[in-house]
DNA sequence: CTTGACCTTGGATTAAACTCCAAGGTTTAT
DNA sequence: ATAAACCTTGGAGTTTAATCCAAGGTCAAG
């Protein structure tokens, strides 16, 4: 049996924030002392980390909470609606990945065509691109590295700053 | 040149989105017709799309706000100031894409681990993660197993009879 | 018996990013 | 010429997920 506190730094949240959760239905302490202070149980404690896996895997709250009503009422589900909301999410990530990797291609590009050098920015080629919407060219040998990887990008960025002269703006 | 609702609709925004944007200091009209409509230039039609573009990634609005910041006193910054905030970004853009993969791939060994028929969800693999600390076994091909329940073979064994085969929860 | 750490409640505030509203002015089409 | 469909403004409301505050009640220790 926990109070609102100890349950609380036992999840690493804050009290507030299981009211919070408690006044939204999706935990209720099971239980109230005489005095008023809520009484967790250790169903209550799964119940709260069930919360916090699922919200920790990208589920927002009301997605759990219908996540929470198949878990009281498993039988009267099928597999198949589980998964069609895994699914559903894992459709969103790869999404959202997508165009993370489109957004990450012209930054490169862009950062690839300015030389970083301490001149004036008025004709740097990442402004122009800015202003003129003109797509930066991809470079020929450079590819696109689908995956992120920061040595990797660390490495290239000090070697795009080390040829400072070659693909440079001014 | 568009006026605000052309361009709202040639982006699938809405008007009071783009005056939104322009409160905000993102998007402002190049100019305004003798009646004092908002007129959009091509220009402004790309800066948009930039923006539309950041924002489909996750940048918040005041990140998009810096990163074009730059473009307006373009005279007080060098390249390397520039190239350096491109390269902010695109490092958060790295780091945002690793995030998410590593989601991907929770998910997907979620939505692996159930069967996804129309049996009852009663012993769901995706379920029973989240219920349990236990992670999904990654990659191994039926690497899921689940916590042995006698009190349920019976609707385990029927489930498994009307499985095809698939390594799944039920 | 007082201090300090904890707990209670309702309500306010935050932040981001819209979204809607009211009360009018403008264009366009029939 | 009049309605429909736009546009303008300022301001208020929405959503998500908390977080904070005030005013007070409870509890163990010194
Ligand atoms: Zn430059
Ligand atoms: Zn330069
Ligand atoms: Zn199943
Ligand atoms: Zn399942």
């Amino acid at each position: 049996m926990y109070r609102i506190g100890e349950l609380a730094s036992l999840c690493e949240v804050k009290p507030d924030t299981l009211r919070f959760y408690e006044k939204h239905g999706l935990l209720a302490p099971s239980s109230r002392s005489e005095s008023g202070y809520r009484v967790y149980s250790d169903a209550d404690l799964s119940r709260l980390k069930f919360i916090l896996r699922a919200k920790a895997v990208g589920f927002s709250l009301n997605e759990i909470t219908e996540l929470l009503s198949i878990e009281l009422n498993k039988a009267e589900w099928a597999c198949a609606d589980v998964k069609g909301m895994v699914d559903d999410k894992l459709e969103q990530v790869s999404a959202k990945i997508a165009e993370l990797l489109v957004f990450q291609d012209s930054l490169k590009r862009l950062s690839d065509a300015c030389c970083g050098g301490p001149e004036s920015a008025e004709h740097c080629s990442i402004l122009e691109a800015l202003e003129t919407n003109r797509q930066v060219q991809a470079e020929h040998h450079a590819g696109f590295t689908p995956v992120a990887d920061n040595k990797n990008l660390k490495a290239s960025l000090a070697i795009s700053a080390a040829n400072k002269g070659k693909s440079s703006c001014c």
